[in-house]
RNA sequence: GGAGGGCUAGUCUAAUUGGUAAGGCAGCGGACUUGAAAUCCGCCGCGGUUAAACGCUUCGGGGUUCGAGUCCCCGGCCCUCCGCCA
């Protein structure tokens, strides 16, 4: 969410923010409920004002005096009703509208339709070459035994699967890594909630315009999480935090669940696109800095850099364009993976500042040295999902005969094995 | 699921049986001091304003009333006990 006075004070720059995302947003009419809005607010407020005064004087009065001043303030009291309820029917539009207002990419993002138009940073990591040819993860996780798809569907419908033996011991192997790893940097490690309130999903902006992608449970009113990011942002709702205390860094652990809707068709095989996966997430809640939240971008960005090389598979980051951000991102680096079955590299990180777009909707504060309280700045990246990584580890360090070499790093979690070999 | 108790600002704790949230502690700023402690003064829920004014705030939402922390209804959360349970 945007500050309305800077909507009010910019009407041309969100307009044009919201142009380069490609988001349809009425701005006008915004303009013209807040004034509405500020012109009820203020009769209701003086009314208000008056009934108190005269409330503290009835308290004194006596007889007709008091009889007198109670049926004037009866009338008051219909008048500050009836407008209230008009303020009432103005907020819900004012609130909505508020609500779907994007936050403007940054100047220097690229202006573009969609992922086509991303710009490569940098590549690092030289691509694998085979003497044979190569086979797929879904192949791979057959031929080793730790990876079942069919039976994941039998159970659960399309985009499911099962990981198995090593398969199994790989993925938590990684995210114990990441985890270690994140500790190591300073970020607070959290299990969080899976299933939130509507708070933390409007809170970070995945509600309104998000709900076909997130499994509902309506019976309980909760929503089951697309990413950690989501009850870490939300730790602090409503919170004024100590400006001494920032910055905040939190690593969150979680199982991530996305119902993919209207994404049929694409990428349906083996585990890129699924229902159900795991990450370890970072989040950092800093000073309305400008340059803070830059610095603080680039480094939760190098911080899963560095995890990506680690793990020892090639990849690239990209600027993304404006039309490819979502509504509340000032911008975004993606990590992709070299996938040798797709001949491409595949997204496995998100990296996004937000300024304090996500902090307003989740009265997330802090009072500086002086007193004052302003809305923080929030930020966060992937810092390794599983099992879609595995998909760049299987694939880039198989053998001719189907066996993977297991990154060095990950081998400890594996009872030491070098080599996962075909079970048969 | 059943029974009972509770929820007031960071925290603790009050509020004429309906009259518009009083205080303590912690914290912040200042004075005094060589420094600190103690003491004294100010600030110390949110919004709003250049600053005021003013509005809002007693778990949330309704209602009664000129006026609700207080009375009524609906819901939430916490604690204790019982039952069920990994």
């Amino acid at each position: 969410m945007l500050d309305i006075r800077f909507i009010r004070e910019n009407p041309e720059l969100v307009k044009e923010g919201a142009r380069k995302k490609r988001i349809p947003v009425d701005i006008d009419r915004l303009l013209e409920v807040d004034e509405k809005r500020r012109k009820l607010l203020q009769e209701s407020e003086n009314l208000k004002a008056e009934k108190n005064t005269a409330s503290q004087e009835i308290a004194r009065l006596r007889g007709e005096e008091k009889t007198a001043a109670i049926a004037e303030m009866k009338s008051v009291a219909e008048r500050i009703k009836s407008i209230d309820s008009e303020l009432e029917s103005i907020l819900i539009e004012y609130n909505a509208l508020m609500l779907q207002v994007p936050n403007p990419p940054d100047e220097d993002v690229p202006e573009g339709e969609d992922d086509q138009d991303n710009v490569e940073l940098r590549r690092v990591g030289e691509l694998p070459k085979f003497d044979f040819e190569p086979r797929d993860h879904v192949e791979l996780g057959e031929l080793l035994d730790i990876i079942d798809i069919p039976r994941g569907v039998k159970l659960a419908g399309a985009r499911s699967y099962i990981l198995k033996n090593e398969g199994v011991l790989l993925e938590y192997g990684i995210l114990m890594y990441a985890l270690k790893k994140m500790v190591e940097l300073g970020f607070t490690p959290m299990i969080v909630p899976h299933l939130v309130k509507d708070i933390a999903m409007i809170g970070t902006a995945y509600f309104p315009g998000g709900e076909e992608q997130a499994y509902t449970c309506e019976r309980d009113n909760l929503h089951l999480i697309g990413t950690a990011e989501v009850p870490v942002t939300s730790y602090h709702y409503d919170e004024i935090l100590d400006e001494k205390s920032l910055p905040r860094y939190y690593c969150g652990i979680s199982s991530c669940y996305r119902r993919e809707a209207g994404t049929y068709g694409k990428d349906t095989k083996g585990l890129y696109r699924i229902h159900q996966f795991q990450k370890v997430e970072q989040v950092i809640i800093c000073k309305a800095d400008e340059k803070i939240s830059a610095e603080k971008h680039e480094f939760i960005t190098r911080n899963s850099e560095n995890l990506v090389k680690d793990i020892g598979v090639p990849y690239r980051v990209v600027l993304v364009c404006s039309g490819d951000l979502g509504q509340p991102q000032k911008r975004k680096y993606d990590i992709e993976c070299w996938m040798p079955s797709r001949g491409s590299y595949g997204e496995t990180h998100s990296s996004s500042k937000f300024f304090d777009f996500q902090a307003r909707r989740l009265k997330l504060r802090y009072r500086d040295s002086g007193g004052n309280v302003t809305y923080c700045h929030t930020l966060n990246n992937t810092f390794i999902a599983s099992p879609r990584i595995l998909i760049s580890i299987l694939e880039c360090n198989q053998q001719r005969d189907g066996s993977v070499v297991v990154p060095e790093i990950l081998r400890s979690y594996l009872g030491g094995i070098e080599v996962i070999e075909p079970k048969k």
